[in-house]
Parts: structure tokens; C-alpha cells; sequence
DNA sequence: GTTGGCATTCAAGAACGTAGAGTGCTAAAG
DNA sequence: CTTTAGCACTCTACGTTCTTGAATGCCAAC
């Protein structure tokens, strides 16, 4: 544990540096709360130093936070005297005012986030295999072209497209009749296990096993629902922090968000506000930015993951009370 | 119009100039099929300035190509000689193994396109407003809760939520019957003045005018279909261009590309293969890049145009064939 | 424990010099 | 009239050196 001064000045210097991305003096009006000659701050930076929360970029520079002085920060300084019930209006507006789970709802936060933040921020999904097919329908669109759709409960929609090639509407709506009857109301990951089951026992056989590509168009439809559901915005507000001055970062870090590789840094089963700082993502080209990520429930009990990408150096003391807000709201709502 | 030799030189600088993005000075080996000295092509070189179709970056550089003659090189040199019928055997497996005018086609086409280029391609993509509705559903997903769903014979489904607050499932479903009755094989785009006129005059009335919300629910659906429908890949290719070293053009380029502002640039209603160098693109970051497009036709007759950008000193003798084979391939395809 | 004073370190930027690539011009040859 | 060799000239890219100023570390005194 630090003494009071030290974390006094430990939080002084993180927050100067987090706004002006300049290594910090121990002169000049910032310090004027201490009450002390810059000497007093030289020599308690160079203990602070000694003990690895701050660093210098060269010998005669001003300081920087090190990661384990933004982890001192952000577990110890910053968890005291937080404001709980933050007021965010823009927020309740837009979670207030949409069905939770649709796109849409998901979408909106994203960009509020990103623009209240200015950094980089994604969400992952509450994943879709808990919803309930609704409705099973097959509609012939062409002479030659049906299309299967599926319906959940949560008005997610798949579709596949199927060439008849010689099948006839008739039997296929009877195929279609019977899979209603067996599928209605059950979620969608146990559909293939039920219908491998049934299979063996049931009418259905006669048809399907003559109906190859019809049960296949089907599958790969259901398949559909278990993929990950991904949302991000604000991709390239980073690019306007000075860590990116650096041509090669910028291309390393957006050829990272174009692959999507990024959510595999987002941890989906922590519990509570995770902060992952610079090395601690084991990602190259992210040993200069933070993630930090908060999970959310659904009233129906799924779970996703709102995260923010910034820099090492980003606003935590702002980033963190609005993503626990966010996560709170999000998951209360309609309860 | 340019004597041989002249003509010849600036080819020579265009395609050097691609490949290293370099100025090209007067001595070297590219110079050996003229037969004739350094100083001579300096000669030829000045000459060619004069007329406005070389540029220098300083008094003693090598030359560029000026816009003037990047356009003299397209329009006059490149049209000659071009083979017609090149051989992608690539492109043949992709434009053959899907149905054309979804959007799998288009997504594989426009990766193959930013692949064999290495630069950004995009794809406006026919509208929807001449698919013809197949069915309208309505379907129940939850107690207060019913989706709208449109579907047409291209396979495409448009939904909508809506909340049944007091709205019976029967009466709702008989205006859907009613729906369906005057709307299935009408082309999207009528649709609305169809509504409005038959509104009018039939039992539609009665239920819709009690329907305020449905009928709110079914128009925004259907306007979703006449959205533009855009595509794009390899966004980021561009960043490995050394016209791209510099932060700023990333970050302006970036944010163009992100707000999708760079779709404006493509003209619609032009015939057969378009090529606008640098400032020719009346946006200012644009000023180092070209764009080439092509309208390609489906066989229902909608148009849509491919499009790929690359910098100003992009590789256009391989480009512009690819992009017509690409889109005389989409045209004819399934007539 | 705190402070003022002072030598020291280092980055950033200005000033200068050099090497090399490329040009334009001229005069002679074809 | 066209081509060519030769040469002086120009400009960039790059490396070296110097200066300035911000910041430090340490020491002796309070």
C-alpha cells in the first residue's frame, strides 16, 4: 500500500498524462494541491519509480504511469469515492426506449458509447441458442426456388434458399407441417439433438431421407443462430489518439479489427468491471491500449459482453462508471 | 495526339511509375528497347512536360505522370491492343457456382476483386425495388409480441416488430390475408401507391385505419427495400500504398471509407468502364486516388456498378480489362 | 522530512556539409 | 533536323554538429 501522498500523486499523474499524453514534471501548477517544492515531488516520484508504478521515457524526462501504476490506479484510487448513480441521461433514452436483444438496441448503446468515450467499443452478443423457434415456413418464390425460414422468439429471422430441381411443394409443405408440429417452442440448441433423436423414430423419416438437400438447406439454417453475434463502433476513433502516429501501428491495429481478432480478447465469462491493461491483452499490437470490459444479463438469463478499446492512457476514471451504468441498465431493463 | 515514340516513353513512365512509385529518371534499363540515349529521352521528357502530360516533384527529379497523362495513357494507349478475352479462371468458378443477385455472389466476387488488385473494391448493388412480393406473414413470437415479416422472389425478407397492445391476433391476421391478396407479385417498388390508392376504395379501410401501428410497421419494412444496397472489400488494402504513409491522408481515407461517403463518387448511369483519376473525384482526399467503375446488368434488367479504388498510380492495364471481364460475366450470366 | 541550488542528461530542432541522382544546355556529330 | 556526349547545376536525403530548454539527481542546509 502506498502512503496518501504518494497515491495523492500517483493519481495526479495518471490523470495529467491521461490528458495530455505528455510525460509529467514535477513543476508547475498541477502540483499546486500539494502544497510542496517541486524537490518533495522529485524525490517522491523517484520512490514511486523505485517501486515500479511510474516510469521515464529517458533519463532526464518527466514520468509516465507504468502498467502496474494504472493498475494501482484503477483497483485502489479509483474504486474510492466513485459516484454509484451516475446521470446519463442519453442513456436511459436509448435503453429505455427499445426491445433489449434486437440489433438495434445493441447498436445505438455501441455508438453512444464510442461517442461518449471517443475510443473503440464492441459487444458481444448474448448468444442466440436459448431462443425458441416460432415458426417453421417455406415459401415458393421462383418456379424453381423455395425459401426455408425460421423464426425465433426473439424475431430473429434465418433463411436459406432451396432449388425444388424436381422436389414438389406439396410434400415439402408436409414436411414443413410435421417439423412445426416437432419444433415449435423448443430452443434452437437442442433442435439438432431432437432431430437426430426423432429421426429414427418418426414419420418425418420417410420424408427427410428421400429429401437430402431439404434437410441440409435446414441445418446449415439453423447453424446460423449459434454464431457469435458480434457488434463494434467507433473502430477508428483511436486513430486520432497520438499512440497512433505510427503508420505500422495503425495498420497492425486495423488490420486486427478488420479480422474480428479482437474479440478474442475479450474475456465472456468474467463477473463484474475487468480492466485488461497494455501487455496484460497478449495481443503484439495491443501492448499499448486497455480493454476493458463489463458483463450484462438479459432477463431471460443470456449473457453478453459490452468492452472498451482505448489507449493505455485512456479516461478510466470516466470509461469505467459508464460501461458499469450501461451494464446495469441494460440488464435491469424490463425486469 | 502524340507521336509513337512520345506515346511509347510515357507508357514506359506510367508503368514504371506503378510498379515503383518512384520518378523515373532517364537513364536505366527500361530505357533499352528505345535504342537511343539518355539524352535523348530527357529531350522527349521535357517535351512531354510542356504538353502537360509529365510532371516533376522537384527542378532536378525524375518524372511522374501528371493526371493529363494518366488519362492519355488510359484513353489512348491501353485501349489498343487490350487483350479482349482474358482467362480468370478464379473468376469463372465464383460467377458460376452461385445464383446471381445474392449477396454470397456479390461478397465473393468483391473479395476476389480486392485480392487479384490489392486494392478496395465495392459494389453497388442492383436495388430491390423491382423484386415482386412473394408473401406477407405474420407470425406470434411472444404474448405481446408479433413480427412482420415480407418476403420477395429474390429471397429477400424484410421484418419488423410490433407490439400487439390490444390489437387481436385474428383480426390482424385477416388484414394480413387481405394484404396478401392485392399485394403478392406486385414489385416492391409500387407498393406504396398501390396502398394508398387502394386504401381508398376498399375494406382494407376499415381495419387499417384502426391499425395505425401496423400499418406504420408494414411501410417502414417495405421502405427497406429501396435502401442502396452497398458492398465493400479490402478496405484496407489502400493502407499499404506509400501514397499512404502519411497519418493524415490514413485518417482522412479511413473516415471516408467509414462513413461510406466514398459511394457517393460513383456515378450510376454511366456506360461501360469509367475511369476518374485524382481530382477528377471532386472529394478532396480523393485527389491521390482513381476510381474505375463498370455498370454490370442482371438479367431481370436491374443495373448495378463494381468499382475499385486504388491510388492515382494504380495498375490500370491489369484493373479495367479485369473489371469488364468480371462484369460482362455478371451480365450474361444465366441468360 | 523538506527545500533551494547546481551540475548533468537528453530530445528536439536548427544549421551545415556531402553524396548522388537527375536535369538542362551546348556544341559537335550524324 | 535529330541525336548524342559532356558538363555545370539543382535539389533531396542523410548524417553530423550545436544549441536550447525541460527535467532530473544529488547535496547541503533548513
Amino acid at each position: 500500500m502506498l502512503t496518501e501522498r504518494r497515491a495523492l500523486i500517483l493519481k495526479t499523474i495518471v490523470e495529467e498524462f491521461v490528458s495530455t499524453a505528455e510525460p509529467v514534471g514535477s513543476k508547475g501548477d498541477i502540483w499546486a494541491h500539494l502544497n510542496c517544492s517541486s524537490a518533495t515531488i522529485r524525490n517522491e516520484m523517484a520512490a514511486l519509480e523505485e517501486l515500479g508504478y511510474l516510469e521515464k521515457t529517458h533519463t532526464s524526462s518527466g514520468r509516465i504511469p507504468s502498467e502496474q501504476g494504472y493498475r494501482y490506479y484503477v483497483d485502489e484510487i479509483l474504486k474510492i469515492n466513485q459516484p454509484k448513480e451516475s446521470n446519463y441521461p442519453k442513456v436511459d433514452e436509448i435503453l429505455g426506449s427499445y426491445i433489449l436483444g434486437n440489433d438495434d438496441v445493441i447498436n445505438r448503446a455501441l455508438n453512444m458509447i464510442s461517442e461518449l468515450t471517443s475510443y473503440t467499443s464492441m459487444i458481444l452478443g448474448p448468444s442466440n441458442s436459448r431462443s425458441l423457434v416460432k415458426k417453421i415456413e417455406l415459401v415458393k418464390i421462383a418456379p424453381n426456388e423455395a425459401l426455408i425460414l425460421i423464426i425465433t422468439d426473439k424475431g430473429h429471422v434465418e433463411k436459406r434458399k432451396l432449388f425444388l430441381d424436381g422436389l414438389e411443394m406439396q410434400d415439402l409443405q408436409q414436411v414443413i407441417r410435421i417439423l412445426n408440429d416437432f419444433l415449435v417452442n423448443v430452443p434452437v440448441e437442442d433442435i439438432s439433438r431432437k432431430l437426430a433423436y426423432e429421426l429414427n423414430s418418426i414419420e418425418l423419416k420417410e420424408y427427410l431421407q428421400y429429401h437430402q438437400t431439404l434437410l441440409e438447406a435446414f441445418m446449415r439454417a439453423f447453424s446460423k443462430f449459434n454464431e457469435e453475434r458480434r457488434f463494434m463502433s467507433g473502430q477508428y476513433n483511436l486513430l486520432y489518439e497520438p499512440e497512433f502516429n505510427d503508420i505500422n501501428k495503425v495498420r497492425a491495429f486495423i488490420e486486427a479489427i478488420d479480422k474480428e481478432e479482437i474479440f478474442r480478447l475479450i474475456d465472456r465469462n468474467a463477473k463484474g468491471v475487468t480492466v485488461k491493461i497494455g501487455s496484460e491483452n497478449k495481443l503484439q499490437f495491443m501492448e499499448n491500449c486497455t480493454i476493458i470490459s463489463v458483463p450484462y444479463q438479459v432477463p431471460t438469463g443470456e449473457i453478453g459482453t459490452i468492452a472498451v478499446v482505448g489507449p493505455k492512457r485512456m479516461n478510466y476514471k470516466k470509461v469505467i462508471p459508464l460501461l458499469e451504468y450501461i451494464a446495469m441498465n441494460m440488464s435491469d431493463f424490463d425486469k
